[in-house]
DNA sequence: TCACTCTTGAAAGATATTTTCGGATCCGGG
DNA sequence: CCCGGATCCGAAAATATCTTTCAAGAGTGA
């Protein structure tokens, strides 16, 4: 695996501490043994950890100082330094603010009411960490590119192609020339189509899903905008997106595929660009989509 | 010399920083000019000066290190590192206090962050609404329907179609036979194929689109049992479903459009099927979620 | 098994914090 | 006006903490 920081974050100063507990759980397949030791025991308990020095934490953890410092690296800090004081920080607010009330894994004998409020809960979870995550700066020249597209083109399969059909869906109303590719041949022959001032998006949630990494790497040669939505900020899509989006992963369980909060993270993302993209074409997105509403009103009986 | 922590804080976070302007006010008769200088910033702009080094905070007030250590002293810490930790929960504390602006509507002109808390509010109440008013009662006897079906269609056109996707994926995924359909036509002409023994399943917020009530009626009266998933439970479709089961409508508003919610209310309904019918067929369901999950992969780089 | 990459911690190196120490300033009294 | 003593202050040394480097060890695929 090969380490990409630094590069990626830093446009952003300020973390809102309150990411950290779900940033912990999206970055942590990226991180090795030692540093996953490391950034469970931060996760678990902020105040306790603010409270340690490098060393300190170190020996608690059973590592070495250099691992705890490339931990802090992967979780977007510069240094240890500034965990410390984000984790200052977070327990502060955790202090005032109200429990974390924790959540028990879906049982198989749980009745049903019992499913729907965790199910419910979980999905709040995942909204909440995903908004809270979020690069509102690459968000924003993603939606510049969008606005300004001469067309743009959508790739997914599975459960990410339905993100992706619900994105172009939501475009094409606003006036915007998009498609949707689950095909990944179609997607690679469509994309050579692609140049500058066109957009491409990739939506995967393992960021490394080779049928539509393809379509995404020939439509960044060809010179069109490239952006990835995906859960795994380091993972091989990355590398030909010029804007990552980042989705929150959740802890999954058996009965609990990580698909289902993977795509409430996707589309709750996808809806901030449709109305990103919304408001800068305001002129023309709001005749649109009144128009459409109206022609929709003929397929319903009265 | 040592950190020593322990003794002098017991617990993290031993001042409430909220008294940190008063202890200002109140220690600065005993300090001397330069100290008050210090303090005086300090108490300023927490968040700021948590940024800064003491060589830093020293510069910005134009005395030196010394200075501020004993400042720090004098507030009751044991040096100026631990005066930082608290001014980073401080400021923290603060950023978090004055979060609730989220009852507007989505404007035009709102910044990109906005848009995103707005939008993730907003779609956790829709979830919250959905888990309260959704008819438990009704929702097990659909689990019940679906887990012993020969084989389930599903109807929805638009964006419901994509939850008529999402669900057919994942009943797929455990070994159940059922298939989407968003064609009118190819829906009525399967819905004659259903028989006692099957499942219909009809997702359309409105309650009244005309081109999902049709195969529901063909399948209803073909002696299948009928679902219907919608937002209005007196609309036209409930009157060919044998159990309804009620997604929330969100006010919506121009740039919000109400296919946003309706999609989120109605992805959690269709995943509260799905976890339901996964336990009630758990041992059919478990091994085959595990396989499906193998073959998905192969389909990722390394 | 070998060659290779990835992971890890020890120790060197760089920063930041704390302490020391002597000069500067202030003040009251001669 | 000048002096002695007390206090205040900052430069620089001393220490603690953080970061980087590097080589050994663990793991992995050929």
């Amino acid at each position: 695996m090969k380490e990409i920081f630094g590069s990626a974050s830093g446009s952003t100063g300020s973390t809102p501490p309150a990411a950290l507990a779900a940033k912990v759980r999206t970055l942590a397949p990226s991180m090795t043994r030692s540093m996953q030791r490391v950034a469970e025991t931060v996760a678990a308990d902020p105040a306790g950890c603010a409270a340690l020095t490098v060393t300190g934490l170190a020996e608690l953890t059973g590592t070495s100082e250099a691992t705890v410092v490339r931990t802090a690296r992967i979780l977007g800090y510069p240094g240890y330094r500034d965990l410390r004081l984000a984790l200052a920080g977070l327990a502060a607010q955790q202090q005032s603010g109200r429990a974390p009330a924790l959540t028990t894994d879906i049982a198989v004998d749980d009745p049903i009411a019992d499913v729907v409020a965790k199910l419910a809960y979980d999905e709040q979870q995942t909204l909440a960490d995903t908004a809270a995550g979020l690069d509102t700066a690459q968000l924003g020249a993603a939606v510049t590119a969008l606005a300004g597209a001469r067309r743009t083109d959508i790739y997914g399969v599975g459960a990410s192609g339905l993100v992706a059909q619900d994105l172009t869906q939501k475009l094409l109303r606003i006036g915007l020339i998009a498609h949707a590719h689950s095909d990944p041949h179609l997607a690679v022959t469509n994309a050579v189509q692609l140049k500058a001032g066109d957009v491409a998006i990739a939506i995967t949630h393992s960021g490394s899903t080779g049928d539509v990494i393809e379509p995404l790497r020939v439509a960044f040669e060809h010179g069109a905008t490239t952006v990835a939505i995906t859960g795994r900020p380091d993972g091989a899509v990355t590398q030909y997106a010029d804007h990552i989006l980042t989705t929150s992963t959740a802890r999954e369980s058996e009965l609990r595929p990580a698909a289902m909060s993977s795509r409430t993270s996707q589309l709750l993302v996808v809806d901030c660009l449709f109305i990103g993209v919304a408001q800068r074409t305001y002129d023309q997105a709001a005749p649109a989509l009144s128009a459409s509403y109206e022609a929709l009103a003929h397929r319903h009986r009265r």
